[in-house]
DNA sequence: AAAATCAATCGTATATTTGCGATAAGCAAT
DNA sequence: ATTGCTTATCGCAAATATACGATTGATTTT
């Protein structure tokens, strides 16, 4: 992509919320954010029979997720458990706040 | 872009909460949005001094923030003033509230 | 050690996003 | 009608995102 020359500079949580608010731009991942919010936890095989897409879509949203802090594996032999990165779920959720005034 | 047959689908307010946070998914975004919150409007040229972004790519964001529904421009030759589009700001405001608990 | 199970990653195809410069379009004043 | 100012759109290039099937990797059970 052409980019600007100088690479812009933004606040630190004008680039924190950015990132937060990617992570939630599809509809699946906040479908997904959802259950978990019920669940409190749940396997990437639960979602994948609650959604009408591969798993290896389903792990890449997961991915995405994982990435943006929002979410956590924890292993569970066979399985991985994921549930909601309370911690960072809380800084996001006060980023917003804070946005919206 | 491959897709599933059946295209998937949401309930509103998830495929509108997406909408938003996939509106606020970049930091440019972000940090216009900012400055219309604290200057309660401006105008395009404004933003161009601002950020060090051509004015295209401005008149892009803009656009973006616009068909979420986040912005409205208001005809004021010769320039648009933008503001932030209270209504559906207050519609984003409690779907992320309501999302984050 | 082998088999089974589950999730992640790879490779591919296509769509969308992001950025730029250049051009067009809208409107006011001349 | 022409000029000048402002913003939108076009056309391009490159990056990123989204989806899939196929494969790999990790771990437990047999």
């Amino acid at each position: 992509m052409k980019r600007s020359l100088e690479q812009i500079e933004y606040r630190e949580d004008t680039e924190a919320l950015a990132k937060y608010a990617k992570a939630l731009g599809h509809p699946t991942r906040i479908a997904i954010l959802k259950h978990l919010v019920n669940q409190s936890c749940c396997f990437t095989g639960d979602l994948v029979d609650v959604f009408p897409l591969a798993q290896s879509t389903i792990s890449q949203h997961l991915k995405e997720l994982k990435n943006a802090g929002l979410i956590q594996g924890e292993l569970k032999p066979p399985k991985i458990k994921y549930c909601i990165n309370q911690e960072n779920w809380k800084v996001a959720k006060s980023l917003f706040q804070n946005f919206f005034d």
